[in-house]
Order: structure tokens, then sequence, then C-alpha cells
DNA sequence: AACGTGACGGTTGAC
DNA sequence: CCGTCAACCGTCACG
């Protein structure tokens, strides 16, 4: 099972915002209606119509750096405790809550990795300094630091507002691939409202492909570059980072984007709410897009917001 | 009939 | 390279 198109996601959102009961959502899409529920309450919940990230594994919170510090405070005080070397890590900023060991953890290390410290110095030799300025690690749970209940804001990031939900999100990569590969998208037949789903969802599309190489060429939906897909994946960085900082430059930070925020996830929140609010649909090129694309952004992006409802749409017309 | 929810099996990707 | 594990997914069935 793959997470139903980021396209499907959004008109299932969005006829719900029009006022169209689940039922028939379901059965327009022709989505269980488990499915239309689901999505509808993780939205209600965040803000995102993003899937999950699937599959991987929770990155290890024991990075070299973790276990390096943890080695320097044994070192410096053969005595400590684990839960006193947890409350350094957090103290000194080498962890945050989100990645700080366990204690059973740091007993783990100290006894697998470190060992006998009283004799092992070999490590801290020469430039490492007894001091290392407390660089936090990074935030290598992020990627499991989407908004779920299950998962508290993630360091460093507020907790915002409803309309602002979006960028706690990390989707998963294949969210990602399906972002990108919109052409599947555009293959299947919900464009009963092509109007919409496609014209829109391809320029988001192109937008987002504006840093890859091929972007200068007059790409309009990225029909022609469909084995872009696999690497259009996101990459990560060796420290776990996904570099989506190419999304970033896409002409649609949206104005209420918290300016002081450098983690992982704005990379990708700004394609999050690029991807749900009004500004990235904004036709770079001032072609037409359908004269309704921002309807849809403002009630996605600000999900608490009904207004325009009396707008009619023409989704909501293809809708009934 | 409509809807929320948990079980289930499938998919995915880090390790 | 492959298996394991743990995450999420959508569907289904039940209440």
């Amino acid at each position: 099972m793959r997470p139903l198109p980021n396209a499907i996601r959004l008109r299932i959102v969005e006829l719900a915002q029009l006022g169209i009961r689940p039922c028939d959502i379901s059965r327009q899409l022709r989505v269980s209606h488990g499915c239309v529920s689901k999505i509808l309450a993780r939205y209600n919940e965040t803000g995102s119509i993003l899937p999950g990230a699937i599959g991987g594994s929770k990155p290890r919170v024991t990075t070299p750096t973790v276990v390096k510090h943890i080695r320097t405070y044994k070192q410096r005080d053969p005595g400590i405790f684990a839960w006193e070397i947890r409350d350094r890590l957090l103290a000194d900023g080498v962890c945050d809550k989100f990645n700080l060991p366990s204690v059973s953890s740091i007993s783990r290390i100290l006894r697998n990795k470190i060992g006998n410290l009283s004799q092992q110095s070999q490590y801290e030799s020469g430039k490492q300094a007894p001091h290392p300025p407390p660089q936090p690690t990074l935030p290598y749970n992020h990627l499991y630091s989407y908004p779920t209940s299950k998962v508290p804001t993630p360091p460093g990031m507020p907790t915002l507002p409803g309309h602002m939900a979006m960028h706690r999100i990390w989707p998963s990569s294949h969210s990602v691939t399906d972002i990108l590969g919109i052409r599947s998208i555009t293959e299947q037949q919900i464009s009963d409202s092509p109007s919409f789903s496609s014209a829109k969802l391809e320029e988001w599309s192109a937008i987002n492909r504006t840093n890859f190489p091929a972007a200068s060429s007059p790409l309009v939906n990225g029909m022609d570059k469909p084995h872009l897909e696999p690497e259009a994946k996101y990459t990560q960085t060796p420290s776990g980072l996904p570099t989506v900082n190419s999304y970033v430059t896409a002409p649609s930070i949206p104005p209420y984007h918290p300016p002081t925020q450098v983690s992982p996830y704005m990379g990708y929140s700004a394609t999050t709410s690029a991807y749900v609010t009004g500004a990235t649909w904004q036709p770079a090129s001032g072609s037409a897009l359908s004269p309704h694309s921002c309807d849809i952004a403002a009630p996605l992006a600000f999900k608490s917001m009904t207004a325009n409802r009396d707008a009619i749409h023409p989704v909501a017309a293809s809708a009934l």
C-alpha cells in the first residue's frame, strides 16, 4: 500500500472544506471512507495533507559526537553516573530532549564502546579539545518528528499555531517522490477538474524542480523528465539531513515563515507550505493558473478559516 | 447511512 | 547485497 497521491489527498481535504460529506468524497475519489476519515483527521490535527515518512529506522541518537562526549565526561569523572551524563549531554547542548539517549543507552555505550575508560584516552589525544564546544547534534530524529500527535514539537521548532502546523512536517521521501513524480498524478483519472488538480500540481512540480539541472529549460509539467523521479527522492547529507535546500528557493516562501528558523524542517516546510498555501500557486511565469487557485490554498493553509466558502469552487461543481 | 477506529497486510527505507 | 526491523500506508470490518 502506497500513500495516495498528494493530489488526491489535497482534493479530499479540499472537498471536505467545501462541505462535501466524507462519504461522498469517498465515493467520488474511490477511496475508502476510512482513508478519507484518516486523512481529514490528520489534516485537522496537524494541518498537513502529506503522508508520513514510511520506512526506515529511527535514527540513532548515539551518534559519534554523542559517544565522544560521553567518553569525555567519563574520562573527566570516572565515577559519573549514566543519568548524570544524560543531564550533561542535555545541559551542554550536545543533545536536545528529542535525541537524548536513554540512561540505558548511555550505560551500554559506557560498557561496549568506552569500556574501561581509565586506560582509554587515545581518542581524546591531540587536537581533541578537552572541552569541545557544545555542538548540538543535528536533530537526527527529524524524520520522525513530523506532526502526528505522537510526537511533540521538534527541536528548535516552536509550537506552531494551526495554520503553521505545516511547517513542522517532514514528509516521507516517497511523498517527495509523489510530489516530484506529479507525472503519475496527472496520468491518473482524478482530473475531472483539470483546471485544478493537474494545472496546479504541474505548476507546483515545475516550481519545485526549479533547481534541478534541466530546470531552466521550459519545463512545464515535468512530463519530459519522468526518469527524474528516482533522483527526485530527497537525499541525505552525511549528517542525516535532507538536502532540500533546492526547494527553499522556490519563489514562494510564505509570508509568515518563521524568519529565524534554520532547521531541516524549513527546507521542506517551504515546500510543504507551498504545497498547500497560495503562495506557490502563483504562476511563476505569469501564465494562467486557474483563477481559483488561491481559493483552495487559503482554507488549506488556514484550515480553521472558513472564509470564501460562499465562493463556488469549480472543483465543487465537478465534485457534485 | 454515515463515520470513527483498530486490526491487518503491504510497502518502504535505514541499519 | 540482503535480511531485519520499525515505521507508515490504505482497506476492511466492526460498533
